[in-house]
DNA sequence: GCAAAAGTGTTGTCCTTACACCCATGC
DNA sequence: GCATGGGTGTAAGGACAACACTTTTGC
């Protein structure tokens, strides 16, 4: 840190007043973007509102507040997915901080945006404000402030994330079928996978728990539905070691 | 965002006043930490300086600075970087946000953590400051403010990243043997590995390029030195499709 | 009975792992 | 000549990729 005049040092030239410290700092205001990714009809959804700036009439924007005093801003993005959603038991995971000069109209603003996956189907919408929505993310294009910037990081976060951890269960239902499970992960990954294959993976981890259900009302053979295991899953977290590159 | 009172909006109900509506924002002290990590003595190393802080005497810190106003906070770990090693040619990527209230004992500060990788013989530390000094990651125990967290999160950053990117390249010299290679992820790893295989792996990558040169003045058969061929890997980054978890 | 998706096994290839001996240099 | 690490090959096992047919249901 650099000497400030007015920052009183002791003897040994350790300063004292550290609150005065902090109030020599620059100051900024601080958001918190939530990039919420839902699946459905094979599609990833993002869900997005208007904004409600003028200069961005008719852009879409990430749900976003700014961080209260002394709020921790994994609370902050937890308190904007419970407004938005209504719910408060979702996936989220801070994904990366943006910070660039001129990012927002308003003046400088730094903002942390955060990954949120949650299954469409357990919440109702409450599209009272600024009418929230759930959007394709194949279909978004031009978006208010960097959002759009935010979103790419967070879906090549997400795909590469989902590789590596059991994320995807979050956008399923509890109990969901192999058919839902690959669809979710081709939609994501932009692939098709060899179904055969895809199912013996899944077998191999022994980490679906077969519900004895089977789907309803589908116009043919109906697939039987699994749910996650994650107590087992949470037991054995695999250490990977591998080179690759 | 929530209305506030005395902002303007127009017919529509759009904020029309931007810059009034961050004014209204609360605004935080924002600073930039960078872990910086060397290696040496088949170890790996951290830069870190006496706190300068009373209540942290005799503690370590990160090298860190405040954000400056309009400050990128990729520019403000460059200039962090360049002012304490001297250098401007550091790998360098942003790792996480730490905003715990209570982090900072002055009073509420988000940090937000780069890790940097630097090649220890290529520069010369201006131990002038704060007592400069590199230490081995192992040996680090207590720190100041929550610079342990942030390092051990860095350190786990590292070794992910290095199995999937060509990093480690950045803490050996130009021309390295293929034993300092494997010494290296051995120590960030924290694992033993096969040195045939080590090798064979390296060699079917075709990603090292020998130099002709031989190691000096070691008390046994001199190795061969190796360069890393960064422009063959710009070309050819692999997309790793694989479910594994 | 037909459309549509569920469910299942085998084979070849590639990658990873385990493992032992000779070679070049400094002292 | 001896100590030290450099340099190399092979065989077995495991994971992944490619591929086709039968089964069950709704209509």
């Amino acid at each position: 840190m650099k000497r400030e005049p007015d920052i009183h040092r002791n003897a040994v030239g350790l300063i004292k007043d550290v609150v005065k410290l902090v109030g020599t700092y620059p100051r900024v205001p601080i958001t918190v973007d939530c990039v919420i990714f839902g699946f459905d009809e094979n599609q990833l959804k993002v869900l997005l509102i208007r904004s409600d700036l003028a200069v961005y009439e008719d852009k879409w924007s990430l749900l976003g507040d700014f961080a209260e005093d002394n709020e921790e801003l994994d609370d902050a993005a937890y308190r904007i997915l419970k407004h938005r959603t209504g719910m408060d038991d979702v996936y989220l995971d801070q994904v990366r901080t943006f910070s660039r000069p001129n990012r927002h109209p308003g003046g400088r603003v730094i903002t942390v945006a955060y990954c949120s996956l949650l299954n469409i189907q357990h919440h109702e919408l409450k599209i009272t404000e600024n009418e929230l929505h759930w959007h394709s993310y194949q279909s978004i294009k031009e978006m208010a402030f960097d959002h759009k910037e935010i979103i790419d990081t967070c879906y090549k976060w997400l795909q590469k994330r989902i590789q590596e951890h059991p994320l995807g269960f979050n956008l399923l239902p509890d109990k969901f079928s192999l058919r839902e499970l690959q669809n979710l992960y081709e939609a994501i990954l932009g692939i098709t996978l060899d179904r055969r294959n895809f199912r013996k993976k899944f077998a191999s981890m022994d980490l679906l728990i077969d519900t004895g259900e089977m789907e309803q009302d589908v116009p043919h053979r109906p697939g039987k539905l699994y749910k996650f295991n994650f107590e087992k899953y949470e037991g054995s977290k695999r250490k990977w070691i591998g080179i690759d590159f």
